[in-house]
DNA sequence: TGGCAACTGACAAGTTTTTGTCACTAAATT
DNA sequence: AATTTAGTGACAAAAACTTGTCAGTTGCCA
């Protein structure tokens, strides 16, 4: 893996800020003038913020480059909640750059129309309404991983579920639960739940009621 | 660029979220079991959140990637002063998620000199691939939010299509279109993309032509 | 204008990576 | 105990990638 060396120790030249020939670059690696050229090229398309001036030479533009970054569903809602906080600060700059690092996020944001109910997706969706739902999640956690029953209230309507797994998609939490009632998956979002009450009793998966037969429904249709 | 087309399929495969038998995936890809394996080690190193359990098959764990992000001082700062603010949050696990993504940021920051060598995508090998589409996701995430049919040139070809849905799968960006032209479902690689344009018109779900039907077919086959 | 240094394309030679095969081991479920 | 399926190590052949060379072009600056 000589060359993945080598890109890595360009990296590490550039990144002092300063100017560099590609001749210096070439002989520093003891490699020839065309293979460097190459090596600009991979880098800068690799997301390395590298800028090359004819007549002039390399420098690298940007401060620092984040490598790829595997997130749960609660770190990410970490972010974009801290993200949100700092938007609201009184620093005019903090908060610009706060806001532009938010678009950057939902830009990068994997999307997956298939699983999302349709008609909403979350940039459309204000961030307001997603946060009001927030303060059921600890609570709702804790009865999913407890396998506790929940009576929630949603739009005046009252119902016992088993709450089975939670979702997050960008700015929205949703949960899906088996429903008591109408005995039937349901996937509800968690901001339009107005009441919540743990229930007592606990439930064990039963045919047709886990996680696992929702899913094979999903498969399915 | 076999072996990394061949990858990016077997994410897509394993993206469904269901359990996948290695022998399932080398008869799906045209390849040995044992390269199966070795696809599988090289996808869990370069952070798709893979799970493998002996006598049972593999999944993936459902996770958000992010991919290299370029970030300014101020956006920086930021970051870390809302994941801070997060941190002191009541949410015992939110908090926890803010304090373990800060610990993951600073592991990757510059200034720690023990940055691990497999944390930049071109250790393994390069990603300019991926990298050099990521200038049209916003708009194609755009199209595919309010279901606008597109204008696209690949390699000298020019088609219109109706996007459907957006997928990363760790180092690649692919997005799932209806072609209008070849009336078929085809799954395009954002990054040989060369030319895009929104097209006006606006497209609805048609028997045949739906993201379901999609996955049907993916199922089936 | 001349000099400098970034760029580009092509191609053969060299090097590395990838692959299949084979013979195993390790958990987990039945 | 038998079965199933993941996972490992080694090695040679095949495929893919990387490199240097060469012969250019382009843009900036003095």
């Amino acid at each position: 893996m000589r060359r993945a060396d080598r890109l890595m120790q360009l990296v590490q030249f550039l990144r002092d800020g300063t100017l560099h020939r590609a001749s210096d670059l070439a002989a520093a690696t003891q490699v020839s003038l065309r293979t460097i050229y190459r090596d600009m090229e991979t880098l800068a398309a690799s997301g390395v913020p590298i800028e090359g001036e004819r007549g002039i030479g390399y420098r690298v533009t940007a401060a620092i480059t984040l490598p790829p970054l595997n997130l749960t569903m609660t770190e990410m809602e970490a972010l974009h909640l801290g993200l949100h906080a700092v938007g609201q600060s009184t620093d005019a700059e903090l908060s610009a750059a706060a806001r532009a690092l938010s678009s950057k996020l939902d830009a990068v944001m994997p999307e997956d129309r298939s699983r999302a109910p349709s008609g909403y997706g979350f940039a459309i969706y204000p961030f307001a309404d997603a946060a009001r739902g927030f303060q059921h999640l600890p609570s709702l956690r804790q009865a999913v991983r407890t396998r506790q029953k929940l009576e929630l209230t949603l739009q005046d309507e009252t119902r016992t579920v088993r709450p089975l797994q939670i979702d997050y998609w960008g700015r929205l939490w949703t949960c899906v639960v088996w429903c008591e009632r109408k005995a039937g998956f349901d996937e509800i979002r968690v901001d339009q739940i107005t009441r919540m009450r743990i229930l007592p009793s606990l439930f064990v998966d039963e045919k047709g009621k886990s996680l696992r037969d929702f899913n094979a429904l999903r498969q399915g249709s």
